[in-house]
DNA sequence: GTGGTCTAGACCACA
DNA sequence: GTGGTCTAGACCACG
């Protein structure tokens, strides 16, 4: 079950979002999806950063965020492994960010003008095409 | 149907968008959403600080980036108002956006561990709700 | 009710934790007790680093973990301000971090063969040292 | 009185703590509550390291940490063996670790928001719960 | 002035 | 080899 994997990811030089940031939304996203599970490793800090071509402390930086909000843990000198799920934020918490992420999303997409039935259908796909595997 | 309106809107100071940010934003909305629209005039950049006690640099550039977009036009001497409707971004840029802003979606609610049925059934309630005239 | 204050603490070079732990450390505390309060601001990164005399990077690490935590939040260009005190873990997620400091407290204590009563007193009144306000 | 056990202790691999860490406290905290007393063997550093799968190098340095804190001492090619209880502390040396373990645990806990009283019970079950035998 | 991010290079503890 | 931390210095966006 638990194994050691290359995480495919990419960072796009494009994308607005700080690198580290988009560190964490990629392994969030890989192990919210179920493609990471508990116990698997990640790549090592100076491993991905090579891969990468960027700086290890950017790495490190992101691993550091995503132990704190217990998605990961780190094994002393043997690297750092997916923690197991569990509930961490309050139900309360957790509405609220949904709740934000729609007010966010609704702002940025009703001034393109679509119709409301196009944008949902494309919601729709977006949230199918992540999910090959079940959510578990 | 042209008429001079106090354009209700507040900045919120938890709220973690830059002040221009959210002026724009908001009066993108106002006019998605119908409650703004052709020949509707803005308050003035130095009345609409005031009101909202911020620095008028931050309103003139809200207003700048709002022109150069073409939701306003500035009639000379008497102020901005609220343009005509028409295609104001490219169908490609359209589309961009529309992807930028479900992929950021996806980003930040998966990790939440919400069923997508619930997202969905949310979404679409955002959108009912904010649309008292049609979206179109 | 808001107000900006020097944020009283000291890092104590003995101390082993790491210099942004204990800034994070001494900043959630200064707000559990309610010596900080919703709207109140901090130091700058700058100042405080300069007051500390410890390089800015480090405090703006405290600062930035403290304000993904919730603790704190920034309002563009003006600072960091105290956040609104809201729940931010599910009760499992604080039943489990307790039983963790109290696994740790007992496993530090036992072997020091002090009787369990007088460490009772001792942690008493550590608690009630650091409530001369009402926690709120 | 002086047998040779088995030493029930198992290595969490969630558990943040280095492994030789671990070992310590273990032990340290079985002498504490009396389920190891004066004369007991310990298992060898091979038996201990294989048995928990991990390198004899980190049993190794467990147990040396240990003897010199004057908890076990060896009896050449015989093995390890728990030593007499004995004031193994300075007063001052076990007061500091006092202060240091109650101010750590006063700062885990605070921010958790849990009513003191609540704590101070469930600190008292907790001690209560691991004396089968008298602490003293 | 404010915070936010990244690079570069160093040192430490751990296995 | 692993991660963790700090310093130093740079550049950016925001007000």
């Amino acid at each position: 079950m638990a194994r050691t994997r290359p995480l495919m990811l990419q960072i796009a030089t494009g994308d607005p979002r700080p690198i580290a940031r988009q560190i964490i939304d990629a392994v969030r996203m890989q192990i919210a999806i179920g493609a990471l599970v508990h116990g698997d490793q990640l790549p090592s800090v100076r491993g991905l950063a090579q891969q990468l071509t960027i700086n290890p402390n950017t790495v490190a930086r992101a691993y550091a965020e995503l132990t704190t909000e217990g998605w990961l843990e780190a094994r002393q000198g043997m690297g750092l492994y997916v923690a197991a799920r569990r509930q961490r934020l309050s139900e309360g918490e957790r509405e609220r960010r949904l709740e934000d992420a729609i007010g966010r999303f609704v702002h940025d997409v009703v001034p393109l003008g679509y119709p409301p039935e196009a944008v949902r259908q494309r919601v729709d796909a977006a949230f199918q095409n992540l999910t090959p595997r079940k959510t578990a």
